[in-house]
DNA sequence: ATCAATTATGCTCATTTTGAGTATAAATGG
DNA sequence: CCATTTATACTCAAAATGAGCATAATTGAT
């Protein structure tokens, strides 16, 4: 049973996001200004860290110095074509999740690298401005193109980008990608040494190094999952906070608009949240600031936060 | 960034789950009568295998022979502590959860080990004949007991087992357990080393080798809470079925009994099955026998089966 | 042949949840 | 004081859910 493992090495790599400036925001270390960024990642050392989280939280704190309100791992790649670099060594690479808090300000003494929109590596999961165009005009042909040469793919194309009859579901940001990546219509898969480039001329989305993005995505996608039955997305929020800021964050994390007085409705009744008595003053007519209600938080089901997208651009009553 | 990572084996392990004799059962590889049982798993070896999964069916192929309808990776696990015997390697676990259709007839050359039925390992589990007496008069008493000395859980006690208030979560699966290892209630912990015996007189369902015991409860965990927005339940079932044995299927997975005709009006309206016009014939007054409706297979989302455990004992109709 | 027991299937009904509004309130900036 | 903006309250129909009654089609026993 023991077997000629040659040399496996493990690495850590954490997506972490966080809700700041009406975009929901990845961490990424840019070592210069003409190397791919990448997400924080460090090899997992058995010695020194007694559990693969432990890990982790290493390699952030030393790389980016990020407060994490929550950590989840994602998934254990291992395929060996999507590390270019790799030679001898195989790399075993494990992405997790993790959720920061914005507290607006901190931020301080950011080490290289940047917080990036995640639609920018994703644009065509953002809905919020209703279909992305870019759905239609690049990759739908794209993947059509790339069709008449794998017909066998027609069912993964038609579940993971919604076509004929079947509904966009806004979880499979992963199969989405990998579907991209396989179709060699993302960066990725000419560096991989899949093409010599891009099967477009606008390569779709911002790559990231080695699988990066895959992982990015799988976080993604993941969270949007997660959303409907736990109450991670105040893992995202600041101490206190308006419901119109809670509703944001979510509308960021699922890519889609909500119905606000449904939502309202919706996070009156969980009972997850109790007002703080004071009042944000903006714009319009104040808004009553909540508060996380100490008891509950922890990992209760949330029954609702179904979010059930409505049209993208809601009529009135945004 | 290279690091003095010392040798790491990956070690591939399959929980297969069929539903089989009324019972959901898990496969396992029993080497003599006095050894404790195991999942089928072999290490990773990257040069021969070019995925993880495609490493893990090669194992599950040569040890058990069982055909594997749904593959999916459920967790990595790399705690030191967790392997009793492993000297100086240091093992990372990388779990899956593999679903096998009941043929009901194959089942032929089997190589060493059975089947066993997965809530032997969990008996807390099963809440079918309503919560399961062990509960009150074993696990709370011990928990209680270990809380004395560990005030600081009550609360992940509390969400786990769900006391004062809290609903149980038939999800939880994997939260339990831990908490049990953790308390030194199953057999494993000693094993560990963590204590000399277990702190139960009667250890709390059968123990299994290493950390299998674990992926075990999270593959349970996972397939409870993927039945309810993914229609994985079909993987579990032979080409053709009844509705009742559909029925009996979800119950033994969600632990939990189901009201009848709820149950027949959600799977109708979901559209995924399609009567074969033959009957079976049993009992009482014979049942259509439906098969999958071959479009709409994979992985589309199924929006119902939210299982709504009802009593445990329904007073009739069952 | 008739009946009790058993299982499947059909249908109803009250309640809850959801989706989509309309209406009103409380601020701001001219 | 008014238009604009945002928050909050309330309504209403449709759909989904939970629980049950009623009926149908068998088998096995008497």
């Amino acid at each position: 049973m023991s077997a000629p493992s040659s040399e496996i090495l493990i690495d850590l790599s954490t997506a972490i996001l966080r809700s700041h400036d009406g975009c929901l925001q990845c961490r990424l270390v840019g070592d210069s200004g003409i190397d791919l960024h990448r997400l924080p990642s460090g090899p997992f050392m058995p010695h020194i860290h007694r559990t693969m989280e432990t890990g982790l939280r290493q390699w952030v704190s030393e790389q980016v110095g990020v407060d994490l309100a929550h950590v989840e791992q994602l998934y254990t790649f291992a395929d060996q074509d999507r590390h270019s670099g790799a030679a001898d060594r195989h790399i075993v690479s494990v992405g997790y999740l993790a959720l920061s808090r914005t507290h607006d300000t901190q931020e301080a003494d950011s080490a290289v690298g940047d917080w990036g929109d995640i639609y920018d590596y994703f644009p065509w999961e953002d809905w919020r401005d209703g279909r992305p165009t870019m759905l239609d005009s690049l990759i739908m042909p794209a993947l059509d193109k790339w069709l008449k040469k794998n017909p066998d793919q027609i069912d993964r194309v038609r579940l993971a980008f919604g076509r004929d009859g079947v509904q966009w579901d806004e979880e499979f940001v992963l199969e989405r990608y990998e579907l991209l990546y396989q179709a060699t219509l993302v960066a990725e898969a000419a560096y991989d040494g899949r093409v010599a480039q891009p099967a477009t001329h606008s390569p779709l989305g911002t790559p990231l190094q080695l699988d990066h993005r895959r992982i990015l995505a799988t976080a993604l996608g993941r969270l949007r999952g997660k959303l409907k039955y736990r109450p991670v997305i105040f893992d995202l929020m600041p101490p206190r906070f308006t419901l119109r800021a809670l509703q944001a964050t979510t509308e960021m994390v699922m890519g889609v608009n909500l119905h606000k007085q449904n939502f309202r409705r919706l996070v009156e009744k969980s009972g997850f949240l109790e007002p703080t008595g004071t009042m944000e003053r903006a714009r319009g007519r104040p808004a009553e600031i909540f508060r996380i209600r100490a008891t509950q938080a922890a990992e209760r089901p949330l029954a609702g936060l179904r979010v059930s997208s409505g049209r993208a651009r809601p009529t009135k009553t945004r």
